[in-house]
DNA sequence: TCGATACAGTACTAAGATGGTACTGTTTCG
DNA sequence: CGAAACAGTACCATCTTAGTACTGTATCGA
């Protein structure tokens, strides 16, 4: 199904509630039982976004989490990259982790531009969301500028 | 992961094929033997889209699949929901067979307004692609308009 | 009439992804 | 030095997915 996992869920969830007190030093406890989520789930979510580097991580006693960076640099497709790791919609180019590619018929595979056109026309809705839009609760409506597919070479059967 | 599945992706260019080919009986082999897939598994999403109502079937001898409508009023969004079932980006307001909410404390979460802002955003994105752009090759860039969380009421936390 | 072709519907299984948790280690505060 | 809180890794039950198999039905043509 496509869908966004459920730990991503609680990414975004986690990575709004700190931009809303950006600044402020937050405990994975704290979001978790804001949002009503298990503890253990929070803490990895909130590790991958450290990791990303999109929060500063402090340890020991009252220690936890900040934000405080521009919400409007962030991307929705940047979150769910650090969340989920390297995405795409589709498997054309994706590797295997001794660089061989998925897809057995990759170069002579008559779709491939087609459905990499599809990739990046979707993945491109998700940069025109910013962590800034998800904080103020208003969110644009993608548009998708037809000429994406067209570019990546001829049209595919 | 965020991702199309490899039978959604069968579906697509099954539909793009017909759609090339436009008024011709086309059988499953057919389609299969173009694009290097499993015939089964390309009888299978062909079977979805005709129970979706894409596509009219002819059985018996020189049967196969036809596509005769408007290329143009099909949307993405309406392709993947006969390949996969009616969907979400998230969970917030599926039910399981039984009807109760795959979310334990939906009515009191702090985050379903926020997160179905985004369900609606991205899906809005899905129904700007057509069947006709696929076929074409174009495919547009889908532009999210910010005011579609903001109109489900007011801002998630 | 009969056999081959091709779709209709259902079911099964192996492989992979997901969600949740547990455990150990490290840092910091008081 | 002890408690709090993050860092990193690993495990496991469950669910989803992909591919296939099997039976049934409709159609064509010899």
């Amino acid at each position: 199904m496509l869908k966004i996992s459920r730990l991503t869920d609680y990414g975004l969830l986690a990575a709004v509630y700190l931009a809303r007190h950006a600044g402020q030093v937050t405990a994975a406890r704290e979001i978790a039982e804001f949002y009503h989520l298990p503890v253990p789930a929070v803490t990895k979510v909130l590790k991958a976004l450290h990791h990303g580097g999109l929060v500063h991580s402090h340890r020991g006693v009252g220690g936890g989490y900040t934000f405080d960076g521009d919400p409007d640099g962030i991307t929705l497709g940047h979150l769910i990259e650090m969340l989920e790791g390297p995405w795409d919609l589709v498997e054309c180019e994706t590797f295997d982790d001794d660089g061989h590619a998925t897809c057995a018929i990759r170069v002579a595979c008559p779709s491939r531009r087609f459905m990499f056109g599809i990739n990046r026309a979707i993945k491109g809705a998700f940069e025109q969301v910013t962590l800034g839009d998800l904080v103020r609760g208003g969110m644009p409506q993608p548009v998708i500028d037809k000429t994406q597919l067209a570019s990546s070479g001829e049209a595919a059967q």
